[in-house]
DNA sequence: CGAATTTTGATTTTGATTGTCAATATCAAT
DNA sequence: ATTGATATTGACAATCAAAATCAAAATTCG
Protein backbone atom coordinates (compact mmCIF):
# COMPACT_ATOMS: atom_id res chain seq x y z
CA UNK A 1 0.00 0.00 0.00
CA UNK A 2 1.75 2.73 -1.24
CA UNK A 3 -1.15 5.02 -1.31
CA UNK A 4 -1.62 4.93 2.65
CA UNK A 5 1.80 6.51 2.57
CA UNK A 6 0.72 9.59 0.38
CA UNK A 7 -2.05 9.92 2.53
CA UNK A 8 0.04 10.05 5.96
CA UNK A 9 2.31 12.45 4.02
CA UNK A 10 -0.25 14.44 2.58
CA UNK A 11 -1.67 14.79 6.67
CA UNK A 12 1.50 15.47 8.16
CA UNK A 13 2.57 18.15 5.42
CA UNK A 14 -0.97 20.02 6.50
CA UNK A 15 -0.73 19.43 10.59
CA UNK A 16 -3.59 17.00 10.52
CA UNK A 17 -3.78 13.75 12.30
CA UNK A 18 -2.65 10.34 10.88
CA UNK A 19 -5.98 8.39 13.17
CA UNK A 20 -7.33 4.97 12.63
CA UNK A 21 -10.53 6.09 11.14
CA UNK A 22 -8.88 7.79 7.85
CA UNK A 23 -5.93 4.63 7.91
CA UNK A 24 -8.99 2.34 7.82
CA UNK A 25 -11.19 4.23 5.65
CA UNK A 26 -8.57 4.74 3.18
CA UNK A 27 -7.38 1.14 3.32
CA UNK A 28 -11.11 0.22 2.53
CA UNK A 29 -11.68 2.77 -0.10
CA UNK A 30 -8.99 1.83 -2.05
CA UNK A 31 -9.53 -2.22 -2.62
CA UNK A 32 -13.52 -1.01 -3.12
CA UNK A 33 -15.00 -1.19 -6.75
CA UNK A 34 -14.76 2.14 -8.59
CA UNK A 35 -17.22 4.93 -8.27
CA UNK A 36 -18.81 4.62 -4.89
CA UNK A 37 -20.83 6.42 -3.07
CA UNK A 38 -19.74 7.44 0.70
CA UNK A 39 -22.97 5.76 2.01
CA UNK A 40 -22.07 2.50 0.03
CA UNK A 41 -18.26 2.92 1.37
CA UNK A 42 -19.74 3.23 4.90
CA UNK A 43 -21.76 0.14 4.68
CA UNK A 44 -18.22 -1.75 3.40
CA UNK A 45 -16.30 -0.23 6.13
CA UNK A 46 -18.69 -1.46 8.54
CA UNK A 47 -18.63 -4.63 7.96
CA UNK A 48 -14.71 -4.85 8.99
CA UNK A 49 -14.54 -1.52 11.61
CA UNK A 50 -18.16 -1.28 12.81
CA UNK A 51 -17.32 1.73 14.85
CA UNK A 52 -16.17 4.26 11.75
CA UNK A 53 -19.14 6.79 11.22
CA UNK A 54 -20.27 8.16 8.46
CA UNK A 55 -19.55 12.06 9.22
CA UNK A 56 -16.19 10.84 9.08
CA UNK A 57 -16.33 8.58 5.76
CA UNK A 58 -17.27 12.07 4.31
CA UNK A 59 -14.76 14.12 5.67
CA UNK A 60 -11.73 11.61 4.85
CA UNK A 61 -13.12 10.94 1.21
CA UNK A 62 -12.78 14.66 1.26
CA UNK A 63 -9.02 14.61 2.16
CA UNK A 64 -8.43 11.80 0.11
CA UNK A 65 -9.75 14.25 -3.07
CA UNK A 66 -7.68 16.65 -1.85
CA UNK A 67 -4.67 14.53 -1.22
CA UNK A 68 -4.66 13.55 -5.26
CA UNK A 69 -5.78 9.83 -4.19
CA UNK A 70 -9.87 10.06 -4.99
CA UNK A 71 -11.70 11.58 -7.73
CA UNK A 72 -14.82 12.79 -6.78
CA UNK A 73 -18.18 12.83 -10.10
CA UNK A 74 -21.86 13.25 -10.15
CA UNK A 75 -22.40 11.05 -13.32
CA UNK A 76 -25.96 12.00 -14.15
CA UNK A 77 -27.60 10.87 -10.49
CA UNK A 78 -27.97 13.05 -7.21
CA UNK A 79 -25.61 11.13 -5.43
CA UNK A 80 -21.89 11.87 -5.57
CA UNK A 81 -19.46 8.80 -6.74
CA UNK A 82 -15.89 8.67 -5.82
CA UNK A 83 -13.25 6.40 -7.08
CA UNK A 84 -9.46 5.73 -6.26
CA UNK A 85 -6.86 7.28 -8.90
CA UNK A 86 -3.58 5.67 -9.69
CA UNK A 87 -0.92 8.06 -10.19
CA UNK A 88 -1.59 10.83 -12.78
CA UNK A 89 -3.66 8.78 -14.78
CA UNK A 90 -7.38 10.67 -16.26
CA UNK A 91 -10.33 8.78 -17.62
CA UNK A 92 -13.73 10.25 -18.66
CA UNK A 93 -16.95 8.04 -19.24
CA UNK A 94 -19.93 6.91 -21.28
CA UNK A 95 -22.70 6.16 -18.89
CA UNK A 96 -25.47 3.98 -20.51
CA UNK A 97 -29.20 5.53 -19.45
CA UNK A 98 -30.60 2.16 -19.95
CA UNK A 99 -28.78 -0.23 -17.54
CA UNK A 100 -26.60 2.66 -15.91
CA UNK A 101 -23.65 1.13 -17.05
CA UNK A 102 -20.31 3.41 -16.92
CA UNK A 103 -17.40 2.79 -19.41
CA UNK A 104 -14.15 4.26 -18.68
CA UNK A 105 -12.19 5.57 -21.64
CA UNK A 106 -9.45 7.49 -22.49
CA UNK A 107 -8.13 9.42 -25.27
CA UNK A 108 -5.44 11.96 -25.72
CA UNK A 109 -6.76 13.31 -28.61
CA UNK A 110 -9.68 14.38 -26.75
CA UNK A 111 -7.57 16.09 -24.11
CA UNK A 112 -5.14 17.95 -26.71
CA UNK A 113 -7.96 19.24 -28.61
CA UNK A 114 -9.85 21.02 -25.39
CA UNK A 115 -6.49 22.32 -24.20
CA UNK A 116 -6.13 23.83 -28.08
CA UNK A 117 -9.65 25.08 -27.21
CA UNK A 118 -8.85 27.06 -24.70
CA UNK A 119 -5.52 28.84 -25.83
CA UNK A 120 -8.11 30.07 -28.19
CA UNK A 121 -10.20 31.10 -25.73
CA UNK A 122 -7.67 32.02 -23.57
CA UNK A 123 -8.61 29.58 -20.98
CA UNK A 124 -6.57 27.88 -18.66
CA UNK A 125 -7.75 24.46 -17.92
CA UNK A 126 -7.08 23.09 -14.45
CA UNK A 127 -9.37 19.88 -14.62
CA UNK A 128 -12.69 19.10 -16.57
CA UNK A 129 -15.31 16.75 -17.06
CA UNK A 130 -16.49 14.62 -19.90
CA UNK A 131 -19.87 12.64 -19.55
CA UNK A 132 -20.95 11.03 -22.87
CA UNK A 133 -24.27 9.50 -22.00
CA UNK A 134 -26.27 7.15 -24.50
CA UNK A 135 -26.58 3.46 -24.89
CA UNK A 136 -23.95 0.91 -24.46
CA UNK A 137 -23.30 -2.01 -26.26
CA UNK A 138 -25.69 -4.28 -25.00
CA UNK A 139 -28.88 -1.88 -24.79
CA UNK A 140 -28.39 0.01 -28.12
CA UNK A 141 -30.47 -2.24 -30.25
CA UNK A 142 -33.78 -1.89 -28.88
CA UNK B 1 -41.67 35.23 -29.69
CA UNK B 2 -41.57 31.79 -32.00
CA UNK B 3 -40.27 29.24 -28.95
CA UNK B 4 -43.86 30.18 -27.26
CA UNK B 5 -45.52 28.66 -30.38
CA UNK B 6 -43.06 25.90 -30.16
CA UNK B 7 -43.96 24.93 -26.36
CA UNK B 8 -47.94 25.58 -27.11
CA UNK B 9 -47.41 22.81 -29.75
CA UNK B 10 -45.66 20.74 -27.45
CA UNK B 11 -47.63 20.87 -24.65
CA UNK B 12 -50.80 20.12 -27.20
CA UNK B 13 -49.36 17.25 -28.87
CA UNK B 14 -48.57 15.55 -25.20
CA UNK B 15 -52.10 16.48 -24.38
CA UNK B 16 -51.10 19.04 -21.94
CA UNK B 17 -52.92 22.17 -21.35
CA UNK B 18 -51.53 25.20 -22.12
CA UNK B 19 -52.18 27.49 -18.91
CA UNK B 20 -51.41 30.58 -17.67
CA UNK B 21 -48.26 30.33 -15.66
CA UNK B 22 -46.85 28.02 -18.01
CA UNK B 23 -46.73 30.78 -20.49
CA UNK B 24 -45.66 33.62 -18.40
CA UNK B 25 -43.01 31.45 -16.68
CA UNK B 26 -41.51 30.88 -20.52
CA UNK B 27 -41.85 34.16 -21.41
CA UNK B 28 -39.97 35.62 -18.90
CA UNK B 29 -37.23 32.34 -18.83
CA UNK B 30 -36.36 33.54 -22.44
CA UNK B 31 -35.91 36.84 -21.67
CA UNK B 32 -33.72 36.02 -18.88
CA UNK B 33 -30.03 35.75 -18.47
CA UNK B 34 -28.31 32.76 -19.25
CA UNK B 35 -27.36 29.67 -16.97
CA UNK B 36 -30.57 30.98 -14.63
CA UNK B 37 -31.65 28.65 -11.01
CA UNK B 38 -35.22 27.86 -10.77
CA UNK B 39 -34.76 30.33 -7.76
CA UNK B 40 -33.64 33.04 -9.47
CA UNK B 41 -36.20 32.59 -12.33
CA UNK B 42 -39.27 32.37 -9.54
CA UNK B 43 -37.71 36.06 -8.50
CA UNK B 44 -38.19 37.14 -11.59
CA UNK B 45 -41.20 36.17 -12.50
CA UNK B 46 -43.22 37.21 -8.89
CA UNK B 47 -41.96 40.90 -9.80
CA UNK B 48 -44.38 40.44 -12.84
CA UNK B 49 -46.64 37.69 -12.04
CA UNK B 50 -46.77 37.91 -8.17
CA UNK B 51 -49.05 34.75 -7.80
CA UNK B 52 -46.52 31.97 -9.57
CA UNK B 53 -45.48 28.98 -7.42
CA UNK B 54 -42.20 27.92 -7.39
CA UNK B 55 -43.49 24.23 -7.52
CA UNK B 56 -44.61 25.12 -11.12
CA UNK B 57 -41.51 27.11 -12.08
CA UNK B 58 -39.62 23.53 -11.38
CA UNK B 59 -42.36 21.52 -13.10
CA UNK B 60 -42.49 24.41 -16.69
CA UNK B 61 -38.49 23.96 -16.66
CA UNK B 62 -38.74 20.32 -17.04
CA UNK B 63 -41.88 20.53 -19.65
CA UNK B 64 -38.93 23.41 -21.68
CA UNK B 65 -36.08 20.82 -21.33
CA UNK B 66 -38.29 17.87 -22.83
CA UNK B 67 -40.06 20.30 -25.26
CA UNK B 68 -36.31 21.11 -26.28
CA UNK B 69 -36.48 25.22 -25.48
CA UNK B 70 -34.12 24.58 -22.29
CA UNK B 71 -31.11 22.89 -21.45
CA UNK B 72 -30.49 21.82 -17.96
CA UNK B 73 -26.85 21.82 -16.45
CA UNK B 74 -25.14 20.96 -12.68
CA UNK B 75 -21.82 23.19 -13.49
CA UNK B 76 -19.88 22.14 -10.08
CA UNK B 77 -22.65 23.66 -8.25
CA UNK B 78 -25.03 21.69 -6.08
CA UNK B 79 -27.79 23.95 -7.83
CA UNK B 80 -29.05 22.77 -11.03
CA UNK B 81 -29.32 25.82 -13.46
CA UNK B 82 -30.87 26.60 -16.62
CA UNK B 83 -30.59 27.94 -20.26
CA UNK B 84 -32.78 28.80 -23.12
CA UNK B 85 -32.04 26.86 -26.29
CA UNK B 86 -32.13 28.69 -29.48
CA UNK B 87 -32.85 26.04 -32.37
CA UNK B 88 -30.55 22.72 -32.23
CA UNK B 89 -27.59 24.89 -31.21
CA UNK B 90 -24.97 23.09 -28.59
CA UNK B 91 -22.25 24.51 -26.50
CA UNK B 92 -19.91 23.32 -24.06
CA UNK B 93 -18.64 25.67 -20.81
CA UNK B 94 -15.25 26.74 -19.31
CA UNK B 95 -15.86 27.54 -15.90
CA UNK B 96 -13.60 29.76 -13.95
CA UNK B 97 -13.32 28.65 -10.45
CA UNK B 98 -11.80 31.96 -9.39
CA UNK B 99 -14.63 34.62 -10.23
CA UNK B 100 -17.21 32.25 -11.30
CA UNK B 101 -17.60 33.29 -14.83
CA UNK B 102 -18.97 31.07 -17.44
CA UNK B 103 -17.77 31.04 -21.38
CA UNK B 104 -19.65 29.40 -23.66
CA UNK B 105 -17.76 27.87 -26.67
CA UNK B 106 -18.67 25.45 -29.76
CA UNK B 107 -16.45 23.07 -31.19
CA UNK B 108 -16.80 20.82 -34.29
CA UNK B 109 -13.81 18.88 -34.19
CA UNK B 110 -14.17 18.07 -30.26
CA UNK B 111 -17.98 16.80 -31.32
CA UNK B 112 -16.78 14.89 -34.36
CA UNK B 113 -13.86 13.34 -31.64
CA UNK B 114 -16.24 12.40 -29.48
CA UNK B 115 -18.11 9.79 -31.70
CA UNK B 116 -15.08 8.43 -33.58
CA UNK B 117 -14.44 7.64 -29.88
CA UNK B 118 -17.98 6.45 -28.93
CA UNK B 119 -17.60 4.24 -31.98
CA UNK B 120 -14.59 2.42 -30.95
CA UNK B 121 -16.25 1.57 -27.68
CA UNK B 122 -19.60 0.50 -29.78
CA UNK B 123 -21.85 3.40 -27.56
CA UNK B 124 -24.01 5.32 -29.34
CA UNK B 125 -24.01 8.97 -27.94
CA UNK B 126 -27.31 10.98 -27.01
CA UNK B 127 -26.27 13.54 -24.94
CA UNK B 128 -23.21 14.92 -23.23
CA UNK B 129 -21.30 16.88 -20.92
CA UNK B 130 -17.99 18.74 -21.18
CA UNK B 131 -17.17 21.34 -18.49
CA UNK B 132 -13.57 22.88 -18.93
CA UNK B 133 -12.40 24.16 -15.21
CA UNK B 134 -9.87 26.26 -14.90
CA UNK B 135 -8.63 30.26 -14.63
CA UNK B 136 -10.31 32.45 -17.25
CA UNK B 137 -8.31 35.39 -19.36
CA UNK B 138 -8.68 37.52 -16.54
CA UNK B 139 -7.89 35.38 -13.46
CA UNK B 140 -5.07 33.38 -15.21
CA UNK B 141 -2.58 35.94 -14.26
CA UNK B 142 -1.91 35.56 -10.44
C1' DC C 1 2.98 11.49 31.23
C1' DG C 2 0.24 15.88 30.28
C1' DA C 3 -1.59 19.60 27.88
C1' DA C 4 -2.82 21.59 23.55
C1' DT C 5 -5.05 20.58 19.58
C1' DT C 6 -7.59 17.90 16.47
C1' DT C 7 -10.85 14.37 15.47
C1' DT C 8 -14.78 11.53 16.04
C1' DG C 9 -19.62 10.08 15.67
C1' DA C 10 -24.34 10.57 17.20
C1' DT C 11 -27.35 13.76 16.13
C1' DT C 12 -29.39 17.71 14.16
C1' DT C 13 -29.67 20.88 10.49
C1' DT C 14 -29.58 22.52 5.83
C1' DG C 15 -31.33 23.34 1.37
C1' DA C 16 -32.52 22.05 -3.23
C1' DT C 17 -35.81 19.44 -5.21
C1' DT C 18 -39.97 16.47 -5.27
C1' DG C 19 -44.51 14.83 -3.53
C1' DT C 20 -49.29 15.75 -1.79
C1' DC C 21 -53.80 17.26 -2.29
C1' DA C 22 -57.81 20.32 -2.15
C1' DA C 23 -59.06 24.15 -4.84
C1' DT C 24 -58.96 25.99 -9.46
C1' DA C 25 -58.32 26.20 -14.52
C1' DT C 26 -58.54 24.28 -19.11
C1' DC C 27 -60.94 22.57 -23.00
C1' DA C 28 -63.80 19.63 -25.86
C1' DA C 29 -68.42 18.43 -26.20
C1' DT C 30 -72.73 19.80 -25.66
C1' DA D 1 -72.17 29.95 -22.67
C1' DT D 2 -72.44 25.79 -19.69
C1' DT D 3 -70.92 21.50 -18.32
C1' DG D 4 -67.97 17.93 -16.74
C1' DA D 5 -63.87 15.18 -17.23
C1' DT D 6 -59.29 15.92 -16.63
C1' DA D 7 -55.10 18.44 -15.72
C1' DT D 8 -52.87 22.04 -13.12
C1' DT D 9 -51.76 24.97 -9.43
C1' DG D 10 -49.57 26.51 -5.13
C1' DA D 11 -49.09 26.16 -0.22
C1' DC D 12 -47.02 23.07 2.44
C1' DA D 13 -44.75 18.83 3.83
C1' DA D 14 -41.47 15.25 2.75
C1' DT D 15 -37.09 13.67 1.04
C1' DC D 16 -32.35 12.89 1.26
C1' DA D 17 -27.45 13.73 0.49
C1' DA D 18 -24.36 16.49 2.58
C1' DA D 19 -22.74 19.76 6.10
C1' DA D 20 -22.76 21.52 10.81
C1' DT D 21 -22.75 20.87 15.87
C1' DC D 22 -20.55 19.63 19.99
C1' DA D 23 -19.14 16.87 23.99
C1' DA D 24 -16.20 13.03 24.45
C1' DA D 25 -12.12 10.66 22.76
C1' DA D 26 -7.72 10.33 20.29
C1' DT D 27 -3.32 12.13 18.65
C1' DT D 28 0.91 14.66 18.89
C1' DC D 29 4.92 16.45 20.81
C1' DG D 30 7.81 18.26 24.43
MN1 LIG E 1 -14.17 6.36 -13.51
MN1 LIG F 1 -24.47 27.72 -21.62
ZN1 LIG G 1 -26.53 -0.36 -21.22
ZN1 LIG H 1 -12.20 34.36 -13.83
Amino acid sequence: MNETKTLRQYLRHRGLKVTQQREEIAQIFLGSKRHISAEQLHQQIREIYPKVGLSTVYRTLKLLVEAGLASQRRLGERITRFEPVAGDEHHDHFICINCGAIIEFENQDLEDLQEEVAKKHKFTILRHNLELYGYCQKCRRR
